[in-house]
DNA sequence: ATTTTGTTTTTTATCTACAATAAACATTTT
DNA sequence: AAAATGTTTATTGTAGATAAAAAACAAAAT
């Protein structure tokens, strides 16, 4: 098989189940538009679901006669990606305690035990080569240069000269651009999550997640923004697979948000300097301690 | 064909260019290191230099018979790998002038084109999209963002966060490091350019790109590292392009280049810090006159 | 005992083919 | 005439196959 249609399976469950019975479906592409797919996928999507008597179609006329059920949709093994399913294959090898740093990784192994075909996973392999884990040697294999404290300190070094210039330059937007409303609406979850520090304090990797973004988004700078993507890959893995979501932590990075974000909203520079440089130390120490203790960058 | 022995040719026109009659020749494991392939290919080679009547090869025996001619040795087109090829072909079309941002890449006709297959095309885009000049849509075409002077600001910006850091780094190296020394016989080098810079102002090019990346070096940072080589590239080909080579320019950036040296010298940082950036000011002057001045980001 | 050569196996680099998806073109409907 | 549908074409994403190159293994030579 030379393709998996993936894109129409993920995208017909995510249309399904917001079907509501005897409601009339709007134009072809505007349906497409909706899911972010072409016509001609979004053609296939009607056609299902025609055949599935779960619409009556007729040119203009498209009508919901009932409900999807569970039953009607494609599990969610069919919707995934191939390249989603590559990612999280090969990230639980990378952080899994076995996977030593000098390690040489083979595509066809790493090809068949995933099920996929070479070609994919050399692609894989090659995009995520910029998060600087793996490394190459022409016409041989690549090395596996793994989650070490080498990486974890250059990582935090980039993080911050780019994160200090974002900041920087999110001081500097005009008031009445909307990522001043999205920081407020920002400082508001933090006090909310705060109140609740006890029930939530795992959800914070989320809004530490989006907090950053926002921050990184103010640069305007397409190298920082792909950088970001990085970490946040890497990252989201990362405390994933090490569940060191200690309370106590989040708790105290909530305060620096807290003090970053006013901060930001003052206008200084230099508090946003300085509160921008309190977080990130405090963010180095938390990389730096969910790191395996005992690993250590080989040549 | 699946493959095009373009290692084995390469290799082999590199090693029968230093024969000289009537020596012997080291063991295969040697002439693999020497030449940086493996032992399978070091005994290609020998086999065809044997065959060719270049060597006498018997076991450990191997004699130059006579020096090998321009004749014997293979053209230089079957010796460029794949990706030297599309990325020559590339280059040269996103520079072109009817290159408009916002183009779109389509791989097939790109794989035509250059005569190659379109797996070589795709993975040669996917590395060459770190460097922020196109952009892929999924599943979909690529999109060319082209070298527009966002581009060369969001790049002048990167770089000088990462320059200045790296500068700082250098200063902290110790006096015994190998770097030091590399840093004095560049601030010869300069100086013999600058003595006869009339005849050889085209050659800053090379020495501006080894200069800087020394200064990385010191950062040992692969995220520095890696942007560097982008940049590396991306300049290469564009200065080779927009032949804008001009004498003045290149003696002042020798001038700038020299102070630069002296500041790090003293490992006074306030002293390199004001250097570094009196440079990179005038180095992003030069990269943003150095647009086609039409060009502007489409979205 | 180590290094070198001879031989075999493994792995990568690349081509080709084909289904899924997107995009373009043609026809119909409002 | 503008937008929607119907139909066809172009392009991407992925599998599978194969020669080149690397690596591993075995035998021979110093």
């Amino acid at each position: 098989m030379a393709r998996q249609n993936t894109v129409f399976k993920e995208a017909y469950n995510r249309y399904a189940v917001a079907l509501r019975t005897d409601t009339a479906l709007p134009s072809e592409p505007e349906i497409a538009a909706q899911l972010g797919v072409s016509r001609s996928t979004a053609r296939a999507i009607l056609t299902r679901l025609s055949e599935e008597g779960i619409i009556r179609w007729n040119k203009r006329q498209k009508i919901v006669l009932r409900q999807p059920t569970d039953h009607d949709l494609f599990p969610s093994e069919e919707t995934d990606s191939l390249h989603d399913i590559i990612e999280r294959s090969f990230m639980q090898r990378i952080l899994a305690d076995d996977a030593a740093p000098g390690m040489q990784i083979n595509e066809l192994e790493l090809a068949r035990e995933i099920g996929t075909g070479t070609t994919s996973v050399r692609e894989f392999l090659i995009r995520f080569s910029r998060f600087g884990l793996i490394e190459k040697r022409p016409n041989s294999h690549w090395t596996l240069k793994g989650f070490t404290r080498e990486f974890a300190l250059e990582l935090a070094d980039v993080r911050e000269m780019f994160e200090l210039h974002s900041a920087a330059e999110f001081g500097r937007l005009p008031r009445d651009n909307q990522s001043w409303a999205d920081l407020a609406a920002m400082r508001d979850e933090h006090h909310a999550m705060l109140a609740d520090i006890n029930q939530r304090f795992k959800d914070f990797s989320v809004l530490d997640e989006r907090f950053h973004l926002l921050i990184h988004r103010a640069s305007k700078n397409r190298f920082i923004a792909d950088f970001y993507d990085a970490i946040a890959i890497v990252f989201h893995y990362h405390y994933q697979w090490n569940k060191t979501a200690a309370r106590q932590r989040n708790e105290r990075a909530i305060h620096e948000h807290l003090d970053y974000i006013a901060a930001l909203e003052s206008g200084d520079q230099a508090a946003i300097d300085a509160a921008c440089r309190a977080h990130l130390h405090s963010a180095r120490q938390t990389l730096l301690q969910s790191l395996p203790q005992i690993a250590t960058e080989t040549a």
